[in-house]
DNA sequence: ATTATCTATAGATCTATAGATAATGC
DNA sequence: ATTATCTATAGATCTATAGATAATGC
């Protein structure tokens, strides 16, 4: 196997990753890593020094794709406020289809991590601050010229991420009720992002 | 203090309790929860034999008062299906309103604890094999009537829950923005319930 | 010589229990 | 007599490190 050529740094972070994104923080136990990535513990401590330092290498990471994953899209400028919004909403869905445990992974864990909360809030301070003010100005001209509903920005982005990050966020449960109705959870996928788009859309536009 | 007259098993609970939804079964120590009601740890034991066993006790009481603060309302058939519908989502969001901290606490203990997903499922399994049926004749009675869009129910209850519940989920992030928009948190949590039921609204009904 | 890996073990933390002592109810 | 509570400690588990040994690169 060619994965055996890799180094064992390399190996010990996949592992970690697995088993924190599986267990969390505390569920997580570095022999479980050590055996996952094929090596004695002692050579997780040999790279990484500390259980936390590893951790919070992966939180980190995540904590700023899962971030980007949202706020990437709004960025564009290109497209017109509608459009940004609706194909945003779409490319965070799909983000989440390739990482389906990311977000509550990096919900619980920040959530529970003071040192982490603080950074996530000042991450998202910097895209309110600046990002806010002016998409919520893009919008009530939109709205002016009697195109879209009257809404506050900061609610229309909670509807979307609630809407396409819950169902990842209870997925497991949501199991046999997606055996029963799909033939593939990529069907329940598909058919969950166009009701997303669809619910959005119906919020946003007059005469839908 | 009249606390103290109460009973140390129930004081041991509610220690429990409150550790158990701050740190999970991994992150709340039995010793934490002595400390906090008040006694040594080993009454914890005298009481409730193990750990796993007060645990339980308070993840299955939390798990059904949450799964029914969703199901009961759509138990209701005095009234019209659509403010059926209406009225049971407010009334969720009213108790999450009240048990903020529940939704992140159950989904997190029973995803990582196959028994616990085992139940659940099957809980689940009973309503959606007995009221989704006659959910959806009753939908799709109304769409041919003209009333609402074409809706698949078990994809409207996505929805609702969806929007209904992850605020509550992420609120210690949302802090700084509720903090800057809102007077009160209480203000957000009307702003939100406003939305929602908005949002749930113009997804259902035609011409709004 | 330096880097990587292992063995063995210290030290901390946590759950659980045994056995003694105090409080309570007849 | 029974129930409640505490002290002391066993035993398990987990993180971390010291020190020995093997592998690698000049």
């Amino acid at each position: 196997m060619d994965t055996d050529i890799q180094n064992k740094e390399q190996t010990i972070l996949i592992a970690a990753e697995e088993e924190f994104l599986l267990y969390g923080y505390d569920g997580a136990k570095t022999m479980s890593i050590a055996k996952r990535a094929g090596v004695t513990h002692a050579m997780l401590h040999y790279y990484y020094r500390t259980k936390l330092n590893l951790f919070n290498k992966i939180l980190e990471e995540k904590m700023t794709i899962l971030l980007s994953s949202f706020m990437n899209p709004f960025m564009n400028n290109d497209l017109p406020l509608i459009e940004r919004i609706l194909k945003g909403a779409e490319a965070h869905f799909d983000f989440l289809s390739k990482n389906p445990r990311l977000p509550r992974f990096v919900v619980n864990e920040i959530i529970t991590k003071p040192e982490m909360l603080d950074l996530i809030k000042s991450r998202l301070q910097t895209f309110y601050q600046y990002m806010l003010p002016s998409l919520q100005y893009e919008i009530d001209e939109q709205v002016k010229s009697g195109k879209i509903h009257k809404i506050d920005f900061l609610n229309l982005i909670v509807d979307i991420v609630s809407l396409n990050v819950f169902p990842f966020i209870v997925l497991p449960i949501l199991e046999p009720l997606i055996d029963k109705h799909y033939k593939e959870k990529q069907a329940f996928f598909e058919a969950r992002k166009a009701e997303n788009i669809k619910t959005i859309k119906m919020r946003l536009l007059l005469n839908q």
